[in-house]
DNA sequence: TTCATTAAAATTGTCAACACTTTGGCAATG
DNA sequence: CATTGCCAAAGTGTTGACAATTTTAATGAA
């Protein structure tokens, strides 16, 4: 199982169209039946850690292999991608991981703004200790990621606080809805910001939204979330070429560190 | 086309699996091939419409000879139905129509007021005389349908207002939002308040809302939209059993309208 | 009756094979 | 040299047949 997600083969193999290598070693070697929530969840995964770039083909067979599954499952997949808006379809045309607009960017952040301000208003109202020790706890973590220059590591962390609260809070129309924008927003980086460290979470600023929910002051909180997402918000605006990313590479790396 | 679908047979004979009859009927005449967007819209709109009650099995076969499709379209229909949470789906199980729970329903309409206040901060900050006229227009129509006693009609017309004020706000998530949050909310009354006259929009408090509107009076528009919804939401609490009911009438029903 | 047990029927899930569409290159044409 | 038409290759889309699972019905024992 890590031996063909180890194993060395080029990308040219996978673009020129040479996959019989690739399916020789997946077959033989593939213990690991990737099921469709796995599939689909290694591919956000890859989207939510910057590694899959706005405009990249996916392509059913290619997938396929790469997995080790059926192209069924890799359609299904798709679909439910199309659906949250991480992939475009377009009929007998396939499969893009999607390029948000500069629009539909703004609009993404906007709405964001709304939504976490509404989950850290219901979360003051009923947060009790317990709950706020464990975002201490988070924070920490996330600092000690920040200091030791864990920047991916950081990252995801970075990313549960934002979800955390989202659970907290209690409302699952909320939480859903902030995981999709959660989820769509690296496109929307990578496409109009690039990849920077300056465009992601400052740990910071985290501290300072805790501070004012444990003195229960929905209005710093609230303002303090609103200016953190404006940071990153505001910088939208050009929008530099695409690359056309190793796809095979990416999926791959990302395989190691799984089970 | 509207042969099939005015022709008789009882809702038994698709319970009993006497679908023979049922299949010959469609066959022949069906000069409709409808699409899966097609499907999709035609089960949607029954729910918005009060006519697919919570809890109703929706069977693959059942719904393929209905529609005079392939099982592989119903099958993709029905799963798009479920990633916006009108069915659920079970393994092996099928799927029936979403029957949300109290606390589900409540998340909802704590959500739409959410939604629906941003709708409007963004509108009031944005609309021009000519917006303000179609909405004027669309309050006169929805009156007319409330005095000339066309319930059905009257509805359609109320969802298509807050439909129209996220359309005019610009924000393309808020609206994606809010239309999921309307598709749905049929469920939760038919589910948790019956389906009464009393639990629906008010056009009363529609025109409230535009006044405000025209006023650029955000906070006026909030407070009314925010009773509006309360209305409503806070009768969502007990839970009548629930009728198993005759698929092929609602649809039947609903296709003789539709082109 | 009530509860297991089992067989049959109904329903959902999968897949390989085929059909259809797009893409990209090449040659002929103007 | 640009344009057009054509063909093969690469992708995507669909389907019928079969596999797997759940539901229903029937049977028999306590």
């Amino acid at each position: 199982m890590l031996t063909i997600l180890n194993s060395c083969y080029t990308a040219a193999q996978y673009q020129a169209g040479d996959h019989s290598n690739v399916s020789a070693q997946i077959d033989t070697t593939a213990k690991t039946p990737f099921n469709e929530d796995e599939v689909l969840r290694r591919i956000e995964q890859a989207v939510l850690d910057h590694r899959l770039a706005p405009g990249t083909k996916l392509k059913e067979v290619q997938l396929a292999n790469l997995f080790g599954v059926k192209r069924g499952l890799i359609r299904k997949v798709l679909t439910r991608l199309a659906h949250s808006r991480l992939v475009e379809q377009t009929p007998n045309r396939g499969a893009t991981v999607a390029s948000p607009s500069v629009k539909e960017g703004r609009d993404l952040f906007a709405t964001r703004r709304v939504i976490e301000a509404a989950i850290l208003e219901t979360l003051i109202a009923k947060i009790d200790a317990q709950d706020l020790q464990l975002l201490a706890d988070m924070l920490q973590r996330e600092r000690q990621a920040y200091q030791q220059g864990d920047t991916a590591h950081a990252l995801a962390l970075s990313v549960d606080f934002h979800r955390q609260l989202a659970r907290m809070a209690g409302n699952s129309v909320l939480e859903t809805y902030l995981n999709d924008i959660i989820r769509r927003t690296p496109l929307v980086i990578l496409a109009h910001l690039g990849d920077d460290e300056q465009n992601r979470c400052r740990n910071q600023e985290h501290e300072t939204i805790v501070d004012a929910i444990a003195q229960r002051d929905v209005k710093t909180a609230v303002a303090v979330m609103h200016q953190h997402l404006m940071q990153i918000e505001s910088k939208i605006q050009h929008k530099p070429e695409q690359q056309q990313t190793d796809l095979a590479n990416l999926l791959r790396l990302e395989a190691v560190e799984g089970t």
